[in-house]
DNA sequence: GTGTGGTTCAAAT
DNA sequence: TGAACCACAC
């Protein structure tokens, strides 16, 4: 799901860049992106030579692994430009993340049973753009990525939780000097350069970075970002909804943008709106919000120098952990 | 007019 | 996942 919205409001600081610009760095790789790209289209590939068996079967890398040519065909394009990439796959599944989850294996289950019932129907060709939407990255696949790594002698973890939060810290102790990936949860978790839309044909990538928030123009009905700290900017972006948490019903990000321009805090905030009574805010709304902002803070990820878990950023001594909140962002 | 939220589509060898 | 599009409510 990411930030939605989110990029579109940052365009007018996203810059074009080809890969050579990033010569000598190491950089992040959201695994998945490539992976599921890779059995989207592999998936497509056998399903257009007629071979109709459940896709999900098809994927399960018992039969072929050529979705990981794929993704190996990128991590060596990046090492063509010189570039070191550092893949990153995701881990065990956070608690936090209950609700997007059980939403996402809903509907490729509701996909699935559309292409079996069409394919039942001989309508295969109706059937075949179903099937191709309930693919999935299986652990089997990520395993086989995995070992083609191990074979070219690529850098790579598994974060114990969200890809997300173990480039973010990859990025914040200096290991990596930049992220490529595809979701604008990256920007609310701290980055300092993000890396979308990677282009294998035309070398290309857009860039986002945080130090050019400063210059998000208001203009055109936008917002500006002038002073804004990461604090404000990650409260906006779950004001405005995210994986943690739905938004309060007809709070967006201009809303929350401008909501936060009034208010000094979340607490002040809520409480005027609940005052108000415009729009409706749901019972424990407040305590929810603290935990998704945790989510963002205090993930747990793996330090591959200290060769153990910790939190992507420090909890503060007097923040107070109880076990549901330890639950929550991972233990 | 603005902003939100829902739907639909593309994704690539 | 995002992007594009559109209907709806304010
Ligand atoms: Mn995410």
């Amino acid at each position: 799901m990411g930030i939605s919205g989110l990029l579109p409001l940052l365009k007018s600081i996203q810059v074009n860049k080809h890969l050579s610009d990033f010569e000598g760095q190491t950089l992040a790789v959201d695994a998945y992106v490539w992976l599921h790209r890779g059995v989207y289209a592999y998936a497509y590939v056998w399903l257009h030579r007629g071979v109709y068996a459940c896709a999900t079967d098809l994927a399960t890398g018992k039969k072929t692994t050529k979705y990981v040519d794929y993704a190996m065909h990128r991590v060596r394009l990046l090492r063509h430009h010189k570039i070191q990439p550092y893949v990153v796959l995701d881990g065990g599944p956070l608690p936090a993340k209950k609700g997007t989850e059980t939403e996402r294996r809903q509907r490729r289950a509701e996909n699935l049973a559309k292409a079996n019932a069409l394919a039942a129907q001989g309508k295969h060709s109706q059937a075949r753009e179903f099937y191709v939407k309930c693919v999935d990255v299986t652990p089997q696949m990520a395993y086989q990525f995995i070992k083609a790594l191990r074979t070219e002698g690529v850098q790579y973890v598994v974060a114990p939780y969200e890809a997300d939060a173990q480039m973010a810290y990859l990025e914040r102790i200096g290991l990596v000097d930049g992220i490529i990936t595809e979701d604008s949860d990256l920007l609310v978790f701290g980055c300092r350069k993000v890396l979308f839309k990677l282009d294998s044909v035309s070398s290309t990538i857009t860039s986002i970075s945080r130090v050019d928030f400063g210059s998000v123009t208001a203009a055109e009905g936008g917002i500006s970002l002038l002073g804004w700290t990461d604090s404000q900017f990650r409260a906006m972006a779950i004001l405005s909804g995210c994986d943690y948490l739905p938004s309060i019903p007809g709070v967006g990000l201009k809303t929350a943008w401008s909501l936060l321009r009034k208010h000094r805090t979340v607490e002040q905030l809520v409480r005027a709106l609940r005052l108000e009574g415009k729009k409706p805010v749901p019972k424990g709304y407040l305590e929810a919000y603290r935990l998704a902002e945790k989510v963002f803070l205090h993930q747990r990820v793996y330090c591959p120098l200290e060769e153990k878990l910790v939190s992507l950023t420090e909890v503060p001594a007097q923040d107070v952990m109880d076990a549901e909140t330890e639950a929550y962002i991972g233990r």
